[in-house]
DNA sequence: AATGAATGAGCTTTCATTCAT
DNA sequence: GATGAATGAAAGCTCATTCAT
């Protein structure tokens, strides 16, 4: 896969607003060939299959996700701040770019288990990214040092994510990115050392 | 939608084993069918299409879900002592019913979003059931005051259940439901007027 | 495969035109879905997939020509008989039936090596007949004793069929079946012991 | 059609070595180029289509095949001794030639009509040659002279071409050579005068 | 002459749903 | 009510061929 070509990046762009638009069941390739103004068969010079679409879909955007997440908490020198900047990051990208939260809160989901599993694959960098701010709290003593990372990590995770699902669900009615400081106290409370 | 006829009940019965065995995608109303002993036609005598079949599998096991969690915590005396029962209820549940646990944390995921949204007005009994608690906690001044209820609904419920979804990908290899105490812990932490 | 339903041998023989019209390669499950009056999904009812009906036409097809041979050559009295009834059934059958005529000498030589050698097992059984001709032909004392029998057969087999291969091809301008007597001559002379 | 040019002859043996190894109908041009290591354009530079690649190939080795067996025969100085040497030659050439003798008796085959009467044109002079013999054998009156020349040479050639088909197909589990004898044996008795 | 990226027509098979019995 | 045979629309992928470079 020449992820530098043209064409890969006009399909992965045009795949993800065909989705966004249609759902995934109906993402036909032939669609999506279309909006990237391709050959149906040129997809397949590019793209192993249609699963294969999906899963760069993905692995592209995710990686920029983290990416910008990552460069932006390592100048914040402290665990809380360092979540306050993944949260409000987190839920700033998402807010910017409405085709991809539809995407990846809704679409993605309906995929398979064995593309699911792929795609949590694709997570696992931005994981990580919360299991290190976490070590640092507790290092910091900021964190309680008896937590149980994966647990957290999940609860984390799972919060961010159920609240980006909602938003997505209920049309984008209400403002995201407003909610990052409510969120930062909840889950800084949940781990906080009792002072 | 006759639902104290006994084809009824064994569809849905069927529906949930087809399901958990054989993925949401591959699940055919054939198969359905065969599992529960009538002929593919009879399905439509009892459902409207393929779709409602699938709502009313949640909706039946979700009203029975609910009930129990629901039933269990009204004789505890105290807003952290009914989030404790409902979190463990929660794990306890799904931790039991394998099938169970299969089709509404990975396979009805994969619906796509008319359905999902379905899916999401048949859950709303039981965030009410959450936001109960939690006003009850600020009534009981154990929760803060100043909570924005929909928003920690969401966190409670995004922590549950991103923490099952792990662990039914995981294959279940772990312990769930002795995981109830630091999730209890974590959340009311997070909740909690005095720190 | 129910192959006492109407439907399978409506397919059966709307295989059968479907190919000699269209060739083996223009014989779409569509068309021949469309010549039998029945839907394309219909046919998937009797058959597993596209080359099942291709099999199940030569097995069809050929269990026919085989049994009228061998039910023609039961009351002849000896080998060299029994061998020219062979060879004008052989030819008769063939030069009666136009379009399987052009099925067997040519459309189903284009399949694979993988359904030629399910159509060498349907074969079978008229090797056999013919091994049995020359087998009493040697007990008769009309044969010479010191055959090799699969290569005599192959070497009966094989005359007729580039025989009748090539009056196919030459769009069957001249008489077939009064080239028996010839051909028998021929073969019984190579078979016969020196008086 | 330039045939002394070098990549000519690569394409035609890459052909050979192809169409033997992965069927007739797997045998993409891609493949093709690719071993002879051109590019897929290049391949219409040299063959108008796909099809003229097939015919290309058959023209080619059968022409080898053909001017081998002539140029054996002509100093054998009777018709018998000609027959003996074109069936030892015929079953000789394509036992040494694996590629070859795949190709010739199970893959070309599967190709449409209107190939297989251009590979029956490429076929004539050789069926010339045992026309040939045949008539010399009548005139040194080692055969018969009522003999039904186009009849007896589709005999002799379906017999020969069976027998390689067979061995071929039976994966060249046995020695075809020596079954000259018994070949050439059955045939002249079958055109024999003295009997 | 040579390349190889791009094209796009073409076809088998599945499966939710219907309806005559 | 119950059946299950029949329906037919729908879509991913391949590959021979072209043509700009």
């Amino acid at each position: 896969m020449e992820k530098n070509k043209p064409k890969y990046n006009q399909i992965i762009e045009a795949a993800v607003e065909v989705i966004a638009e249609n759902g995934f069941n109906a993402s036909q390739v032939a669609k999506i060939a279309n909006k990237a103004g391709v050959a149906d068969g040129t997809i397949y010079l590019y793209f192993k299959n249609k699963e294969d679409i999906l899963i760069s879909v993905f692995k592209e955007k995710m990686g920029e996700f983290i990416k910008e997440i990552a460069s932006s908490i390592q100048y914040e020198d402290n665990a809380e701040a360092k979540l306050y900047t993944l949260i409000s990051m987190h839920f700033h990208q998402l807010a910017e770019d409405h085709h991809l939260a539809v995407v990846t809160q809704l679409e993605l989901r309906q995929s398979n288990i064995k593309l699911r599993q792929e795609i949590n694959q694709i997570l696992k960098p931005y994981l990580t990214v919360i299991d290190d701010i976490i070590k640092e709290g507790i290092e910091e003593n900021i964190f309680r040092d008896n937590l149980n990372i994966p647990l957290v990590r999940q609860m984390i995770f799972g919060t961010l994510d159920e609240i980006v699902t909602n938003w997505v669900m209920q049309d984008q009615r209400y403002e995201l990115i407003s909610q990052s400081s409510d969120v930062h106290a909840f889950i800084t409370s949940g781990l906080s050392v009792n002072h």
